[in-house]
DNA sequence: AAAAGGTACTATGCAATGCAAGGTACTATG
DNA sequence: CATAGTACCTTGCATTGCATAGTACCTTTT
């Protein structure tokens, strides 16, 4: 795996997670949403997106309703179903024990001396 | 993608960070590795860990020795090549990117309003 | 009215990794 | 020789991000 493909691996599971929060805000369409992301220095186009959302819609966690647009065509705007907030609730303790288990490896200048309190993992 | 999932899909491009990691700090064997993602909470095993090393160990990153054990069979174990240590290096710039990128969308409580210093993402 | 440009969205096959399950081999012990 | 423990190997599958090609709507220009 070189650096561009461990960056696209590292992004997978992490981008459905970044979208969800986005959208947690409040109805954003899809432009919205890229603009939040490249703002991050995430950066990722639109056939990347759209089928992330499809996917999103099509399992219960998002929700959507077309607004006409002042100019061009209508746009889908997003919100989080009930099922999609308490996943997204889920997914933060998730982030947060993903990246608590990796700084610990990453920041362990000694191998591990303490087997106690281990609990369910990442 | 329920949680399980969502954990499994967050761990692809990781785990090898992980491995790299944890090789960096001078040889160890498979087992070594095992217990020290199991003390991070990362719950992987051999079958996973083991094509994760042969792919590694392919793409030039590690190499490994055969060391006779005092009880049972021979082990590998495992070191970084030089092209593994320039490439954790620069893995380990991409997971502070990421890290700083996700933690930017996950506590922005407004929508972003500054766009300058737009730099290569991650 | 038609064409062109811009914007928004859709569909689909591919690449790659982590995973699960089944397997082989070596060593020590009974 | 058989069994148990340990170490390692192989392979097909599930899933997501990606790239590419495409359709459709609206405004502007010709």
């Amino acid at each position: 795996m070189d650096l561009e493909n461990a960056k696209v691996q590292m992004r997978k599971g992490i981008l459905e997670f970044c979208i969800l929060h986005i959208i947690s805000r409040g109805e954003v369409y899809a432009s919205d949403m890229l603009e939040e992301l490249t703002s991050a220095k995430i950066m990722v186009v639109e056939g990347t997106l759209y089928p992330l959302l499809t996917r999103l819609k099509n399992s219960g966690l998002l929700d959507y309703k077309w607004v006409e647009s002042v100019s061009g065509p209508p746009r889908k705007y997003y919100i989080l179903t009930d099922t999609g907030k308490i996943f997204l609730e889920q997914f933060g303790e998730t982030w947060n024990e993903l990246q608590a288990s990796v700084n610990q490896i990453i920041h362990e200048s000694f191998h591990h001396h303490n087997k106690e309190s281990e609990e369910e993992g990442v």
